[in-house]
DNA sequence: GCACCCGCTTGACAGCGTTAAGTGAACCTC
DNA sequence: GAGGTTCACTTAACGCTGTCAAGCGGGTGC
């Protein structure tokens, strides 16, 4: 083995140990943020639950914003590939229906992550651990959208005042999202009997496509 | 002056100063946190912007969410009012329409308000300053709101599987509420191009009751 | 063998919500 | 009018938070 064998070796082997101590803080950081909420948990909770000072979380991270982040723009990710498999269906409307569909279900079966990803006021831009600006990870979700009720509007199915498609996206995208966050915030409502949020969703899916399609005939 | 009237006088006198301190506490946190926000505002703040130090709240409020809930109390309180005026409109479609934008109105007037009465998880049951439960004061408003689509349902104006109040309720509910709670966390998303929300809301709410309608004919 | 690198620790800082103890003026009683 | 009580408010502190400057120590490079 020669000498830069072995220093590229070496050099390898110090970086995969700084990734695994990062993919640890990362890895505990999720656990306490799933568990106890973003808020809740502290540098020094996450610290001890892999047997670090919470200091040493600095050295991988800038702070406990760009930990969130990072966390962040992994489920933004799963949730655009959540969108991914559906880009097949051929229908315009069939594949909002869809779109919404999923993104309930990502919404409720990833409650925390859904919280932090559309409850929170997000500072704008998002800066990464590195310090550099990212682009926003919604971006694609909201340009899937963006780009199936456009198709939809140049398909001729909706009716004719509802041709902007910013606004039938983020009415879609609202009309769902409300439904999901109010559960979330107010479930525990004694004063109010909750539905299940999927079977309102599909109901306002329907209402709400129902009424944007031009009528037939 | 007898020495009772004296002493009661005197009584009613300190009762108001201590009002007056209390009402001080609560307008000054009311700007702070409509300034800053809620998360940011601090105790020491509220008493430095009144001349106390921090530890004369707790002598009138037991604790930041004691403070905050009695807020929150009066603003359920004045979005309670804006809903009690529409209550005149006979149609309870109109009304339902009328309600939301009213709803509407007062979140994007309340921005600060509005995130924390239905943004923020809050805990069940409520507690007073004086420790006592609380009913829930957005009850007023919702319990309207289930009213009037109960009306809609019992003269069959909505189609016969919407038969649920609490459903359609919180269909419509989420529905406005999701545009306004979007727009509220995601408006300085560069990436998105935001419509006004009112313009939004007002696409929507006709949207889902044009396709909650019986089809006439 | 010596010096450097760098992941991590030590020890601290300022700020937070909150509390126990104390202060002092207004009040009531005699 | 003197003495005791009440109570709105202050002083000083506690334990907690996120964060940082400085230092340690084992592996690496020459």
């Amino acid at each position: 083995m020669t000498t830069s064998a072995i220093r590229t070796a070496s050099l390898a082997r110090r970086e995969r140990q700084k990734a695994e101590t990062r993919q640890a803080i990362l890895d505990a950081a999720r656990e306490l943020f799933v568990v106890d909420g973003v808020e809740a948990t502290t540098m020094r909770a996450i610290a001890a639950k892999i047997g670090y000072t919470p200091t040493a979380i600095y050295h991988h991270f800038r702070d406990k914003d760009a930990l969130i982040v990072e966390l962040c723009m992994a489920d933004f990710s799963s949730l655009g590939q959540a969108m991914y498999k559906i880009g097949r269906i051929e229908d315009p409307i069939e594949r909002l229906r869809r779109m919404g569909l999923a993104y309930t279900d990502f919404a409720l079966d990833n409650p925390s992550q859904y919280r932090f990803m559309f409850m929170t006021a997000l500072k704008h831009p998002l800066v990464d651990s590195a310090g550099n600006v990212v682009t926003a990870p919604d971006a694609d979700a909201y340009e899937f959208l963006l780009q199936t009720v456009t198709e939809g509007i140049e398909k001729g199915v909706y009716r004719p005042e509802l041709n902007d498609p910013p606004e039938l996206a983020q009415m879609f995208w609202g009309g769902i999202h409300g439904v999901i966050s109010l559960w979330f915030t107010h479930c525990g409502d004694p004063h109010i009997v909750f539905r299940d949020p999927r079977e309102t969703v599909r109901t306002m899916c329907d209402a709400v496509i129902r009424g944007s399609l031009r009528n037939v005939g």
